[in-house]
DNA sequence: TTGCCCACGATTGTATACAATAATGCCCTC
DNA sequence: GAGGGCATTATTGTATACAATCGTGGGCAA
C-alpha cells in the first residue's frame, strides 16, 4: 500500500493535467483534503512536489495556484526537452541493453500498427507505447539526476492536447526518427542517438506550435514527441 | 522574516555542505528538531525540499539519509552542469543586458585580484565572486525551470573542497575562461558562450578528478567551476 | 464621493498527539 | 549453538488543534 501522500499527489497531478484544475486556478488545502480523503498533511507535502514537478507554482502564506504556461513558455521546454532527451539518449546509446533494445523495436512496431490502425483506442494506443518508449530510453540512460530534471519538463506540456494536432506526414516523421533511435543504439553511437533524439522533439515542438489554436483547452492527453 | 521551515532547510542544507553531516548518515526527524528549534512538521518540509535538491536520499518509512557520492557520480554530475550551463550561457548570450556585463566584468576582476594576491581570505574572495559570476549568468538566461535544473547539480559538488586543488595553471585557465565568456557575451554569440562555458565546467571536472584523494573528507567549501 | 484605515474572516504555517510501519533484540525451537 | 519467528520499541506517517498572516469589506473622514 503506498503512503496517503503519494496518494493525493497522483489525484491533484491528475486533475491538472487532465484539465480538471484550470491554469491559473487556486488551489485551497481544505478543499484538495475533501477531493483525497486524506488530511491537509499529506496534501501540502503533495502540493510541495508538485511545485518541484513545475505544475504549481507556490507563494508563501497564499498557498499554490495551477500554472499558466505562455506560449513563451513553450518553446522554452521544449528545448529544454530536446536537450535533456538528447543527452538521455547519448547516454543510453552507450548502455542500452539487448532487451531493452528488443522493447523498443516491439514499441515501435506498436506505434505503427496504431498509426496505422483506425480504431476509437488509436490516439490511446500510439500514446502509450510513446511514453513507453521514452521511458524506457531514460532507464538506459541510468542517471538519476537526469531522470529528476526529466520529470521538470515531461510532465508540463501534457496539458496540451497535442496528439490530434499530428498531420499524417507528421507521424510519419516521428515513426522515422524512433527507428532512426534505435539504429544509433543498435550502433552504440551517442553522438547520432543525441542528434535524431533533438530533432525528434524539436519536430514534435514546432508540429504543436503551428497547429495550436490560442486559447488551449479542454482535457489534455500528451505530446507525441 | 522568513519561515521556520525555510531556517531548518537552510539549518541542515548548511550541516551537510559543510560536513557536519557525513556521507550516509541517517537524519532522524527528532534530533533535527532540537537542532534547529522548531517542530517535526517544518522540519519535515525541509528534508523533502533537500530531497529533491539531491542532498539527501529518502525512502518510506525508513527517513533521511545524507548522500554519499560514488567517484562515477561526480563525473554524472559535471557532464550535466556541463550541459544546463552550457545552455544556460547560449540563453544568456541572447538576453543578457549591459549593466549585467559590468558585474561580470568586475568580478572577473575581483576573481584576478583574489589569484594574484595571498591574504588569508584569498580563496574566500575567489570562490565567493566566481559563485555570483555563474549566478549572474543563470539570472541571464532567464529560465526558471533551467534554474531548477541547476540547483540539482549545483549544491552536490559543494560537498567536496576542490579550490586548493587546482593548480596554478589551472587558475589561470579558469581565469581566461572567465573573460573568454565575456567576449561571447559581448558578441552575443550564444554557440560560443556554450562552447566555452562547456570546456569551463569540463576542465574544472578533470582538475578536480586528477587532485581528488579516494576518501574525499573535512569541510567542504566549492567547486571553482 | 473617494480614499484610507481598521477589523474580521479565510487560509496558510506550525505544533503536538496519535497511528502505522519497520528495525531490533530476545526467546524458542531445531 | 544457530537460525527463525515474534514482541518490543524506536521512527516515520497522519490527523487535528492552534497560531500567524494575508485579503477583503465596511466604516469613517476629508
Amino acid at each position: 500500500m503506498t503512503t496517503a501522500s503519494n496518494r493525493a499527489f497522483e489525484i491533484i497531478r491528475a486533475q491538472i493535467l487532465n484539465g480538471g484544475f484550470a491554469g491559473g486556478m487556486h488551489l485551497k488545502e481544505s478543499e484538495l483534503t475533501e477531493l483525497c480523503g486524506v488530511s491537509r498533511t499529506p496534501v501540502r507535502e503533495a502540493l510541495r512536489r508538485l511545485a518541484i514537478s513545475g505544475l504549481v507554482v507556490f507563494t508563501p502564506h497564499q498557498g499554490a495556484k495551477v500554472v499558466a504556461l505562455e506560449s513563451g513558455e513553450i518553446d522554452e521546454i521544449y528545448a529544454l526537452r530536446a536537450m535533456i532527451e538528447g543527452h538521455a539518449a547519448n547516454r543510453a546509446a552507450l548502455r542500452i541493453t539487448d532487451p531493452m533494445l528488443r522493447q523498443l523495436r516491439r514499441l515501435a512496431l506498436d506505434m505503427e500498427t496504431a498509426i496505422a490502425g483506425n480504431g476509437a483506442d488509436r490516439a490511446e494506443a500510439f500514446l502509450s507505447a510513446n511514453r513507453e518508449f521514452h521511458a524506457i530510453i531514460m532507464a538506459a540512460a541510468d542517471s538519476a539526476r537526469l531522470g529528476a530534471m526529466a520529470a521538470l519538463v515531461i510532465d508540463v506540456p501534457l496539458t496540451l492536447r497535442t496528439m490530434s494536432r499530428y498531420s499524417e506526414p507528421e507521424l510519419a516523421r516521428s515513426m522515422r526518427h524512433h527507428r532512426e533511435l534505435i539504429s544509433a543504439f543498435e550502433a552504440r553511437d551517442g553522438g547520432w542517438a543525441e542528434a535524431i533524439m533533438r530533432s525528434h522533439i524539436l519536430a514534435a515542438s514546432h508540429a504543436l506550435v503551428r497547429n495550436t489554436p490560442l486559447e488551449v483547452k479542454g482535457p489534455a492527453t500528451e505530446s507525441a514527441a
